[in-house]
RNA sequence: GUGGCUGUAGCUCAAUCGGUUAGAGCGCCGGACUGUGGCUCCGGAGGUUGCGGGUUCGAUUCCCGUCAGCCACCCCA
């Protein structure tokens, strides 16, 4: 064994390649039948970047080195801060609202588990410059059609939306939950689900040992009961408009309102989704929500976000699990077989002329009998094999076998040399 | 970063209680098959049993360490 790829890397051999390629071709093609148009950054970035907005807890799993220079660098970690610089930089001259994606290749330092390597590549899509519920929708739904242009559909995969500000609305009016301590009970509402005593640890630090804390376990623990209550509050307008703005694109199925859904991340301000298989045995296929506030922080440009990230890892897995992987797509035309070491220039001169009429053309590159080079051929999966021998060339045609068949018959060369093959 | 489980050929797995030369199927290469693939038969390559140490006459097997993978936590790109 002459090593492998560093832990949390990825070596992508062709069949693997095909299905990222497959990905990304449909992750482009919704992209663009949502007006989004694709930029990029750069993979490495200044470490201040990350620093000064994301505090240390992203830090410690920043892919971070000195170049060459001195410089502290790191392996970019999320898209949205290149993104809010750039769009910081030109924000007078862009056309809002902003349609942009990407599809950059994200890093972290951290050990490796399923659906979780140290490298990744993500979906990113964002609307900039439209703060109402209108964007939010257009965002959702963009990312449910990413899943639909593979074949899934809601008995496969769930969007499950939240919005902070009622919740946070409903927090402070029902239990004087202030500005300050909002994050902290927050935090402790993302834990809920899979750690309940660790909620009752965060609420007591973040409230004090106050007799607020038994209330807001147990709304926490009602929060599925309430969400038809906490819906019909005044806040929570903006997110029922975005409901009903996607049934009216036909997604509301795929759609369902969880307020235990808060996400990881700080600087959302709004809506927030996640997307998960439908049998909730993956990670997270995608998440995203409103971040108002970031692009004003990071580059002093006031404009309000909205828009989601989805990697390429679980979503493979997605794949993988429900079969959904393109079969390989027939690489070649045609495989040219020479029957004796004389037909070898002439099998060359017409692989020459095909591929120069932009057909896809292998032969054998050694001298071997024709059961050898049709196994290659099968084997390549080529839908024909063209042969040349002597009586070929002499009566001036060649043989097409038709490899699925085994059908063949006998086609002028002229035909033949211009991609005609009966 | 913390804890648990697991490491035998490219893949899936065998190997008695610790026993002598670590096997099989699939895949790969070649042959039977000289102008026709898929089937069949035969042969071959491929292993420091993840790595290092310990116990033992003897370790794939037992112990320790380490590395890697998986799972959970942390965190959630």
């Amino acid at each position: 064994m002459q090593g492998q790829a560093l832990p949390g890397f990825r070596d992508s051999y062709p069949e693997e390649l095909a299905l990222r390629n497959y990905i990304f071709t449909t992750w482009r093609d919704v992209a663009r039948r949502y007006g989004f148009q694709e930029y990029d950054g750069p993979p490495l970035e200044p470490l201040e970047l990350y620093v000064e907005k994301s505090g240390e807890e992203l830090v410690q799993q920043l892919y971070t080195f000195e170049d060459r220079g001195g410089r502290k660098v790191a392996l970019r970690p999320e898209m949205t801060p290149t993104l809010a610089r750039m769009v910081g930089a030109r924000a007078q001259a862009l056309k809002k609202p902003i349609r942009w994606f990407s599809i950059p290749q994200l890093f972290r330092y951290e050990r490796q588990q399923r659906g979780r390597l140290k490298e990744h590549f993500q979906l990113n899509m964002d609307i900039i410059g439209e703060p109402g519920p209108a964007a939010d929708a257009e965002v959702m739904a963009a990312a449910l059609d990413t899943l639909r242009a593979f074949d899934l559909g809601p008995s496969d995969v769930r969007l499950r939306v939240s919005d902070r500000r009622i919740v946070a609305a409903h927090l402070a009016a029902r239990y004087q939950v202030s500005g300050t301590e909002l994050p902290g009970v927050l935090a402790g509402l993302d834990k809920w689900d899979r750690n309940p005593a660790e909620t009752d640890a965060i609420l007591r630090k973040v409230l004090g040992n106050d007799t607020r804390v038994g209330p807001i376990l147990g709304f926490m623990s009602g929060l599925r009961e309430q969400a038809d209550a906490l819906q019909r509050l005044p806040v929570a307008e903006p997110l029922n408009e975005c409901c009903s703005r996607l049934e009216a694109m036909g997604l509301r199925q795929f759609v369902e309102v969880d307020f235990r859904i808060v996400r990881g991340l700080a600087y959302y301000t709004g809506v927030v989704f996640e997307l998960f298989d439908a049998g909730n045995s993956l990670r997270a296929i995608c998440g995203g929500g409103r971040y108002d506030d970031l692009l004003k922080e990071i580059s002093g440009i006031d404009l309000p976000c909205v828009g989601f990230g989805m990697g390429d890892v679980v979503l493979g897995e997605l794949l993988r699990e429900h079969g959904k992987q393109p079969e390989a797509p027939t690489q070649l035309d045609a495989f040219l077989v020479a029957v004796g070491g004389e037909d070898v220039d002439p099998v060359l001169k017409l692989a020459s002329q095909l591929r120069g009429g932009g057909l896809a053309v292998e032969y054998a590159l050694r001298n071997q009998p024709i059961r050898k080079q049709l196994e290659l051929a099968a084997a390549r999966g080529a839908p024909r094999a063209v042969i040349i021998g002597p009586d070929e060339r002499k009566a001036k045609v060649a043989i097409v076998r038709d490899l699925k068949t085994g059908r063949q018959r006998k086609v002028s060369l002229a035909k033949v040399r211009k991609g005609i093959f009966r």
